[in-house]
DNA sequence: GGCCTGACCATAT
DNA sequence: CATATGGCCAGGC
């Protein structure tokens, strides 16, 4: 089969960018959805990730909004998040990344295009 | 089988 | 420049 969008597919393909973000950089969920292809599914990479975030060794931590807030903050735990999040290096002021522009990383610009 | 919600984003006012 | 609203796609009840 060339590549039937199979919705469990797409999850996968989201852990996978989610596990090469690298440390002290953060994304986004429209960007990851943007890579995939599903530039308007950005809800649906969150919801990908509150389904197998805890099974899963992925640093889902690293993953918030476009304004770099960290919206997933009530599934890891009160203040958990934030505490990764400053553990490496990303000031973390009200629940929101300061200068999330500054540390964004891109994985359209830094990872190869996936088959589509 | 249909309706509502959701770890969002972009545009308009 | 900040706030408010609509739109999109899929999962859960």
């Amino acid at each position: 089969m060339c590549s039937l969008g199979l919705k469990s597919d797409f999850y996968q393909r989201v852990y996978q960018v989610v596990e090469q973000i690298p440390p002290g950089r953060i994304c986004s969920y429209g960007a990851i959805a943007r890579y995939l292809g599903s530039g308007r599914s950005a809800r649906l990479v969150g919801t990908a990730l509150r389904q197998s975030a805890d099974l899963l060794g992925i640093p889902a931590h690293r993953v918030v909004n476009r304004a770099g807030r960290l919206t997933g903050q009530h599934m890891f735990g009160p203040g958990v998040m934030q505490a990764l999040l400053e553990s490496e290096g990303l000031p973390v002021v009200n629940d929101q990344v300061v200068a999330a522009e500054k540390y964004f990383w891109d994985p359209r610009e830094h990872l190869p295009p996936p088959k589509i």
